[in-house]
DNA sequence: AATGAATGAGCTTTCATTCAT
DNA sequence: CATGAATGAAAGCTCATTCAT
């Protein structure tokens, strides 16, 4: 598995450069808002402040995106729309083709998955925990977008496990309501609550989260 | 237990209201702050809009609390510093008594106690929430309080069920890591994320919930 | 000649403790208006600091004094319409008895004796000049009184020396023209601009402004 | 010796024109700043007012000086610190080339070459006056730089007289002590305290205080 | 396309003054 | 008389947005 295709930052940038002829400032401009919305929320960053840390001029920031609301959602959209659900196909591809590997396994990589592709992206990541616990247009357009997007390939897996007797027999609604949250708020914790990660090796928490849900989905 | 005392606001305002001569003005301020951070969070709320919700002039709101962020402080500390480890015991003297209880029974006081606090309590929890999301310096008082004042009764309930063999012999620091995201990531989703809350009722929820946690955390 | 009476604020307090029935809390305003004018001007002390530091409410003040700009002149206006006057005979009497005075004489007396009054009134002394740089109303209403009050004792002493040929033959306006801004001049470097008085001893001082003042007007 | 160049608000303008594309806005705030504040003082005039008076937005004020305090310094200082030594020089240079001149004519030129460039420049004169009679930082400040600027002048012309014996042979500090303060004087009340000036022409005053000051001086 | 000066509405905060107790 | 909570106008200042160049 490539890490280096992973950072969304560079594949949002590198994607942008695409569309349009110059792209060298928006690059910057998007560049200093993430970082800047990441340290101070979206709130308490001034446009001028994203001006001058990114060298451009205030009004180029405006002839791109029209309004700061509009830089924020150049921000966070993408990050969603584009790479997420690519993200979760990505692990799919790594896990199922074997079709040997246990439900454990495929928690276990879905974790480390995530667990690298935030900490790459954790600025971003935290711009998008902050404005979703704000928004909630946001949270509605995520939740749409995961559900068409995701929920299928997790489904695929949750199906083939059950197939396996490795789950209880349940709505897979319902099964996910379980797990999702536990792993994710083990993420905002790690990456948005904290001043900086633990020592510990990835391999090594792995383990103690994935037990816990393996053992806590099995016979409920 | 009687839940009438359980909602903060109204505990924090009586509290006040004994050490203060008129607290009607202060207690409309605060409804009013509290209901409007809770809808738009504290930097989108500005003074003017909390003085006309509440009926007073905005003067009367810098002359109780000197500045916008101690209005913040005024209404989340009380919230965290009064509040919180008296529910904590109480949580404790419902269920320690009797000295029969399972780590299940505990962790079900646990979740049905805080679920009922917290949706008594809904705006003020959202509050914190969001704020806690952007200030890190909020975070660490919490956190300091927290480890002062309730994990001696959390290492209590551990240390007991592990005497009776229900829970590995893990640190407990190691063993709250994984419970207490857990549950509270449950009752952000509910509270903070969702629109409305589900009709199920508490105690389906809450047998999902600690089936999943007492299972997970058994052999870890 | 006593020191015991020259301390306007006293003199000022005294006085109004005989036309109101308590005045404790008149003179604890005052003098706290005065220390807070000297140090911070004005326009930079605001009501509820006097209040505070003269231990009354804020609404005490007001019900004494009506405005802010009153207390101003309550604490200015009996310095100037009072005491300054009663000096000025004093510092005469001082002298004139003997009538075998030269005009150095006078001027020495009359520098030295100012110079222990402005020392002792230093606080009220810089409101004075503070407020007056600021006032026109009031430098009219000074000048006025001076002129009516004080002009009469001067022109005395003048014309006793140009008796006596220590003078030229000039209109007395033009004399203290170029006298008296010389002598306050002096005063308002010393207790207004600097920071602390020199150590040279109030005599020496004297010497070398009255021999300037003595000579520079003889042959002008 | 033109006089065209002696307006100092105009020489700081047009210095400031050197260095900025625009600054037909800046020479409108600074030029209605300087009158209101002579007028009313700086605590007793607002932004708003200036705004109003130079015709630009209120914001458009913070963008050039950031706060109303640097504003006042943006006024002053130029005045300070590039044209009072420029001044201090042409005087001299107006003086010393004839190497003849008696004290006397020092002295007179002094008092009118400062005469006619206080009147060119009465308001910000006022402003400057007013304020330091407050801010002893300023007082602080631009004393360091009156001594490390002009007193070497000074100390020449007074060194050159005293070699003609027109000066007793006293330090500079201790003369200029007595001589400094009562020319500055003059002019504080003429320009600063007066509400208009007299008719008498320059020449004659000057004789006065001139004779004044020399005879003064000369057996101290 | 890019600029950056200018804007003005809106922000938090201060403060002299009022008035019911 | 004295109080101090309440007021609201006005202060200094910020900032997203516009627009002439």
């Amino acid at each position: 598995m490539e890490m280096s295709t992973h950072n969304i930052l560079d594949q949002m940038l590198s994607e942008a450069k695409l569309s349009k002829k110059d792209t060298a400032k928006q690059q910057r401009i998007l560049h200093a808002a993430i970082a800047l919305f990441a340290e101070k929320g979206f709130a308490n960053t001034s446009t001028s402040e994203i001006a001058k840390n990114s060298g451009v001029a205030e009004g180029t920031i405006f002839r791109h995106y029209g309004t700061k609301e509009n830089l924020l959602i150049a921000v966070i959209v993408p990050f969603l729309k584009q790479s997420l659900p690519m993200m979760a196909k990505e692990v799919f591809e790594e896990i199922n083709p074997s079709k040997h590997a246990r439900f454990e396994d495929f928690i276990r990589a879905l974790f480390l998955n995530r667990m690298r592709f935030f900490r790459e992206n954790k600025d971003i990541f935290r711009v998008v925990v902050k404005e979703f616990v704000y928004r909630e247009e946001l949270r509605t357009e995520l939740l749409t977008h995961v559900n068409k997007e995701i929920v299928g390939y997790l489904n695929q897996a949750l199906d083939y496990s059950k197939g396996k007797g490795e789950l209880p027999d349940r709505p897979n609604g319902y099964l996910l309501k379980l797990i999702f949250p536990y792993i994710f708020s083990q993420f905002v914790i790690r990456f948005v609550l904290s001043a900086k990660e633990p020592d510990v090796p990835d391999e090594v928490e792995a383990d103690a989260i994935v037990k816990f849900v393996v053992n806590g989905i099995r016979s409920c």
